[in-house]
DNA sequence: GCGTATAATGTTATGACATTACATCGACAT
DNA sequence: ATGTCGATGTAATGTCATAACATTATACGC
C-alpha cells in the first residue's frame, strides 16, 4: 500500500492540483485551482503541501518558489535530488546522481557538517526550449 | 584592480554591510542597517545586490532568501558554487567541487540542457553547532 | 562648455510568498 | 462525557521582491 491512499481530502486536492499540472506550481497557484473546492486561506495549501513533502510525494523548488509531484514516488530513494528547471517551458526534470551524492556526503563528512537538506537546482532551457529561439 | 574600487556610494555600502556581517543577511536586514546612511526603500539595496552578483562580490542563497559575501571574490572561479548552511549559526560555507561540476554538466549535456544558473547548498548544522545541544 | 545618452538613485505603491494565532471539528481512548 | 490529538477554517500579519515613474549623476562626442 502507498501512502497515496491515506491522505486527507485537503491533502488529496492538492496532490491531485499536482499531478493534473504539467510543471511546477506555486502555493497560490494551487490555492486558485482549488477555490471551487473550498480551498480560501494559503494555509490550507501550505499544511497539505508540508505533510506530502513529508511523505516524498511533493518536492519544493526553493529556486523558483514552487512545488512540484515527484516524478518517481514510488520509489523513495531520495538522499539527494536534482531538478532541472526550465525557465521558459517550466518543464522539471528530477535526476539523482549518486557521485554527487557521495561527493558532498565527504564534503560535509570531512567538515563534521550534519546536513538536513541538499537543494541541487538547474536553472537553464531544456532541449526542445534551447532549439527554438 | 579588483572591481572593488569601482562601487558606487549605494553598492560599496550594500557590500560594507555583508562584509561586516558574520553570516548571510535578507536584503530588508540590509536595508534597517542602512537606514541611517539614507536607505529608504528595498529597491535601493535589491538594485545594488544585482550588480554586486554580477561582479561575483555577492552570492544569493536561494534556500533561504539570502545574501552573502564571496568568500573568495579574487578568485573568480564561479562556475559551480556549493553552500553549507549552518541552521542555528548562520555560518556559511562555500565551496566548489570539479567531479560535482563534471557530473551535473555530463546530465545537462545527455540532455541537451542549457544551464543558466545552478544552485547546491547544504542545509544543516555545522561542526561547532552539532557537538551543542 | 554644451547637449545628449546612459547609468544610478529616490520614492511610492504593489505583487508574491509564507507564517502566526486562535477557534473549531472529528476520531478515538479513558 | 471528557480529554487528547490531528486536521481544518479563518483572519491577520509578516517576509521577500518588483513595477512604475521621476530625478540626478556620469560619461562622451561635439
Ligand atoms: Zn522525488
Ligand atoms: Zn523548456
Ligand atoms: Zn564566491
Ligand atoms: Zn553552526
Amino acid at each position: 500500500m502507498t501512502t497515496r491512499n491515506q491522505l486527507t481530502r485537503n491533502q488529496n486536492l492538492v496532490m491531485h492540483a499536482l499531478d493534473s499540472a504539467a510543471g511546477p506550481l506555486s502555493a497560490y497557484t494551487i490555492l486558485d485551482r482549488l477555490r471551487d473546492d473550498g480551498f480560501r486561506a494559503p494555509l490550507q495549501v501550505y499544511r497539505a503541501l508540508e505533510k506530502l513533502q513529508e511523505m516524498g510525494l511533493v518536492h519544493r523548488l526553493e529556486s523558483i518558489n514552487a512545488f512540484v509531484a515527484c516524478a518517481h514516488p514510488d520509489c523513495h530513494s531520495h538522499d539527494m535530488i536534482a531538478f532541472a528547471i526550465c525557465e521558459k517551458c517550466g518543464k522539471v526534470d528530477e535526476f539523482s546522481d549518486d557521485v554527487v551524492q557521495e561527493r558532498l556526503g565527504a564534503w560535509t563528512a570531512r567538515h563534521r557538517f550534519k546536513p538536513s537538506k541538499t537543494t541541487v537546482e538547474i536553472r537553464g532551457h531544456c532541449a526542445s526550449c534551447s532549439a527554438d529561439g
